[in-house]
RNA sequence: GGGAGAUUACCCGAGUGGCCAAAGGGGGCAGACUGUAAAUCUGCUGGCGAUGCCUUCGGAGGUUCGAAUCCUCCAUCUCCCA
């Protein structure tokens, strides 16, 4: 099914689209100082407030969070992983369980990873070409192939509402003609993805390479505007290179993308490195940071990281952020340092717990900002206290 | 009462003449982690004015150019025989 619809610009131009009901972007505000925006996405299982981050659930579940905590984080989308679940149990599995949003437990959007990023940090045990890569499986060592149509052939078997279209990376620093070799291909992947693509309830959104050369990215952007993708995103950063290299890429990609359409900077990233995207026009964001960094006692807060391992919390009866309503909060520093040292599974359940949510928060504040108009002054804010504050 | 064996750094434990400030593990301390092969990984863990010096292998003494390692005595623990 389609629809028109207009969205009102904020220089108070109208624009009308036509876009499948379930593909709609909506642009609610766009910020006057910066290039923030504060969007809306309409998926097949209900909207996304933008900008908004996406916790990463590989394997179908968000590691150590039980799906009704999870929901109480505030997070409205979550990730899965077509390499993942493809070797293990399987789309088919997945389908027969009622599809991944059943199978899981999630009825809000979820996006699907194509396995991109598992060609690019499993590269030890996979060779690629033009037709796409072979791995062998880290989890027996068989051997699989992942094509740009297989990889939408998995995620529409496990019926995301949102599929990433397989892309090439390559590691930084890398010279120039190797990124724009696998930038060219990226784009020619794409097309076979959007051309493999027969799921109405799901969209494609391509993705943004061309390393640390502006000029490809832009090339890049343009080349993927032309397809007409309902959303496009901005991929293979934070792959080591320094954060400062990170955003001038941010920076001179987003304008090269439709404005019109939802973006989306991949695997980013730290709250200043969210801030810093939004701030330059990113709408979504995933990183593993907060559950992986959970996991091993780092706690994300106003005030910078807390490794909870460290000996100056052995007796810190603070929570570790005084206004977060999450359960790690109801407890003391010391307890959950107890925790870790202990090895008990509730530390880490509860640090994923606690930095989930306090990215929802950030996120929830920066959605505020830009809707009251503000968000160059609660950008400031917090970047002068991720500094100042970082010895809590 | 007699016999055998033990005692090593915060803990366990290897080492039986120089390559030993002493393996390995635990514990502890610190760091890393950015589209998850990660509830993981990496350092450090006697002291110091530190490419070297000082003090340490139950205690005291001895043999030797040199001792955690060999000898003597003492202390403590374990096992066996009375």
């Amino acid at each position: 099914m389609t629809v028109n619809y207009t969205v009102f610009m904020t220089n108070g131009l109208c624009r009308k689209y036509t876009l499948t009901e379930n593909h709609m972007f909506t642009l609610i505000r766009t910020d006057e100082k910066t290039r923030a925006r504060r969007g809306r996405l309409q998926t097949a299982h209900g909207p996304v407030e933008l900008p908004t981050f996406m916790p990463v659930g590989t394997l179908g579940t968000v590691k150590g969070v039980e799906i009704g905590l999870l929901r109480e984080t505030g997070s409205q989308m979550i990730l899965g992983n077509t390499y993942h679940l493809s070797l293990r149990p399987g789309e088919q599995v997945v389908r027969a369980l009622g599809g991944l949003h059943k199978f899981c437990g999630w009825n809000g959007p979820i996006l699907t990873d194509s396995g991109g990023f598992q060609v690019f940090s499993l590269a030890k045990i996979r060779k690629i070409n033009e037709h796409g890569a072979v791995f062998q499986s880290h989890i027996d060592g068989r051997r699989i192939e992942l094509t740009p149509e297989r990889a939408i052939e998995i995620q529409e078997t496990l019926g995301s509402d949102i599929a990433m279209v397989l892309d090439h990376l390559v590691a930084l620093p890398n010279d120039r003609d190797t990124i724009a070799e696998a930038m060219q291909r990226t784009v020619r992947w794409a097309k076979r993805c959007r051309d493999a693509a027969t799921l109405e309830t799901q969209m494609q959104f391509a993705i943004v390479q061309g390393g640390l050369e502006p000029d490809l990215r832009c090339e890049c952007a343009a080349a993927l505007a032309e397809l007409d993708f309902p959303g496009y995103a901005i991929g293979g950063l934070s792959v080591g290179e320094p954060p400062e290299r990170m955003y001038e890429i941010i920076e001179a990609t987003t304008p090269a993308m439709p404005a019109d359409k939802p973006r989306y900077l991949m695997g980013v990233g730290r709250p200043e490195d969210l801030l810093e995207g939004i701030k330059r026009g990113v709408d979504l964001f995933d990183c593993v940071m907060p559950s992986r960094n959970g996991r091993n006692a780092m706690a994300f807060t106003d005030n910078g990281p807390l490794r909870l391992r460290n000996a100056k919390y052995e007796r810190d009866p603070r929570p570790l952020e005084e206004i977060c309503p999450c359960p790690a909060c109801r407890r003391s520093r010391g307890y959950l340092r107890h925790l870790f040292m202990a090895r008990e599974m509730l530390g880490p359940v509860l640090l994923t717990i606690h930095n989930i949510t306090y990215y929802q928060r950030l996120m929830t504040r920066a959605r505020e900002a830009i809707e009251q108009g503000r968000y160059l002054e609660f950008y400031t804010a917090r970047m002068a206290q991720y500094v100042s504050g970082g010895h809590s």
